[in-house]
DNA sequence: ATGTGAGATGTAAGCGCTTTCAGAAAGATT
DNA sequence: AATCTTTCTGAAAGCGCTTACATCTCACAT
């Protein structure tokens, strides 16, 4: 049996009602003695409250639900992580969750929806056609989003990657590359349709430097898919000069592949990546990446959400943030 | 106002006990006709069950929660996530979090305690010192642990390295290395305490083979940590032949050190490292290292969670996994 | 007819907590 | 001394759901 509140309130002499007050309210009008009483008892014998039933009663948690497309993707845990701190140092607890999908393919909300959180943050929500999701209420909660995609009518904070890597391509025009290829995912029709920025910039610049796009489209499980991909392309048609890789997990592949048929990474073809990994600078040669202003997209999302949680009805909060493009031997050939 | 159980039994004119069966209770006897008027109005006015009222009814909720010291180390998230598959196979949810230290430095237990799940799996759990544990409840709660410590009266899954890491050292020998250093974060001291099995099996293996042990320690922070301390090893003593490094993150940044102070990691310097993080096939040179049987270990942990949720009072339950060598060009200088 | 039991449903208590409301006690004000 | 405040505390309802237990209705055997 657990101890619970009614528990501390026999032992001290009380009602759980003024246990409750003591426990909670640090304004209730409590008599200095008793609260002493309560307080000294409840923590001889332990006393944590049921979570449970605190939420059933009031209808408030005082946790998020972080929610995220894939917590193990290196980008997705780093915002996962400085959100978590974010969170925490605003005294509120979280529960992280990978999204889940139904048989159907939709987004399953329903837990979300159900479980005792008072608000939700959602990073790189696949698109916008979260069903149910309207005006940053997810089945009543507020919710925040961040990520790479614009979404209307939510509250979302955008990082714009496409001035970043429209920069990109021409750092790699500017140490001498000509052909300049873009290694994507095969979203990649779903990236066009759903206006992809890392696209868009990089063909803006393409075009605005007069060169060709190449687009070197891998199968859905990237990290064993890259190599095979990347080196049949090469056989077909000789080497880039430089890839722009649609993530760092990407270029490391990539790396890989290119060394496998005799080429150098860094040198004898340039590598960009994007996200900037816990390992890039590490990485041999160290990666030239893009990548996102994490801390501030974690604390604009928190004033969204603590906004919205205190009043559900504001408007609808949105922010675009740039990405930050970082140098290093991969696009050099300095290292 | 959310739509709850009531709502559905009043459309469906029928009670809220009703109306529960149906929705819970396959076997439950509730007529044929009766059954789907419910499941169709629920599904009509999108109803979602109040898991908060659920689990304090109940005292169950289908969820575990899954504790981790740290999330963002790539050791941590490899068994999170596999252990995260396991547990949705087994139709039950789940919620992450990091463990949280109180300012005296003690494991924060309470949240757990508090929070709606039925069972808890910890990652890797400092020691085996946490308050109000014992005999695997926490807190009442069922706890099952999974580490490379050795953890008494809990219900534990444990990875021992000592028979991989002796065999890691011995491999160096077999490939000429004769100075194997040991690199190692600064808790050494508490590994040594701990009795580390990674330390135990490495001293075992150098004395077995005739060889000096040699210990490079690095501060808290490791990543930036290895280069600056590496470097001044090497000034000082010269480089060895080979880093047996504590885990691969390790071995990532010791492999940019050499490299800064003009050694080839992989040829002049073999490495080893541990975990196997998802990139060390990718890396350059190719990462030796020994990791950990992650599917199984999670696999085994959540049968003993499941027994122990079933029946709080069976015996502990314990489990000793060994740990593989995969073998690659850091460690053969074959790349 | 009568009894029996299975099937279907409703009633009500209770999970552990918060919170409104009202009442008791104590002090302040006239 | 009577009244009014203020301070403190308890009673009780209710959050949304589950679950014994009670009830009622038939179909069927006797």
């Amino acid at each position: 049996m657990r101890v619970s509140l009614r528990c501390v309130a026999e032992r001290a002499g009380v009602s759980d009602a003024t246990a409750s007050r003591v426990l909670n309210g640090v304004d209730a009008p409590v008599a200095r003695e008793t609260r002493e009483r309560v307080l000294r008892i409840a923590a001889e014998i332990g006393y944590t409250p049921n979570l449970a039933a605190k939420a059933l009663a009031t209808g408030r948690t005082k946790t998020v639900a972080l929610w995220s497309v894939n917590l193990r993707a290196p980008h997705s845990s780093q915002v996962v992580y400085c959100m978590r701190d974010e969170i925490m140092k605003n005294d509120y607890d979280l529960t992280i969750s990978d999204f889940k999908f139904r048989s159907d393919g939709a987004l399953d909300t329903s837990r979300i929806i159900s479980w005792p959180v008072d608000g939700v943050i959602a990073v790189d929500l696949p698109r916008g056609d979260v069903p149910g999701l309207s005006n940053s209420l997810l089945g009543g909660k507020p919710l925040v989003s961040i990520g790479a995609y614009v979404l209307e009518n939510i509250d979302h904070v955008y990082v714009d990657f496409a001035p970043m890597s429209a920069a990109a391509v021409r750092h790699l025009h500017s140490v001498g590359c000509r052909r300049i290829a873009y290694l994507v995912p095969n979203w990649f029709e779903w990236f066009r349709s759903a206006d992809d920025a890392r696209l868009r910039g990089y063909e803006t610049a393409i075009e605005q430097l007069g060169l060709e796009p190449e687009f070197i489209v891998t199968e859905n499980e990237v990290r064993v898919a890259v190599g095979p991909v990347l080196k049949s392309h090469i056989a077909l048609h000789g080497a880039p000069d430089a890839l722009f890789c649609f993530n760092d997990n990407m270029t490391i592949a990539a790396s890989r592949a290119l060394r496998e048929v005799g080429l150098i990474p860094g040198r004898d073809v340039k590598l960009v990546g994007c996200d900037g990994i816990d390992d890039s600078a590490d990485f041999y040669p160290p990666l030239t990446t893009v990548v996102q202003p994490v801390e501030e997209m974690c604390a604009v999302a928190w004033t969204f959400l603590a906004r919205r949680i205190k009043d559900p009805d504001i408007p609808v909060q949105q922010m675009t943030l740039t990405a930050k493009l970082e140098i290093r031997g991969s696009s050099t050939g300095d290292f």
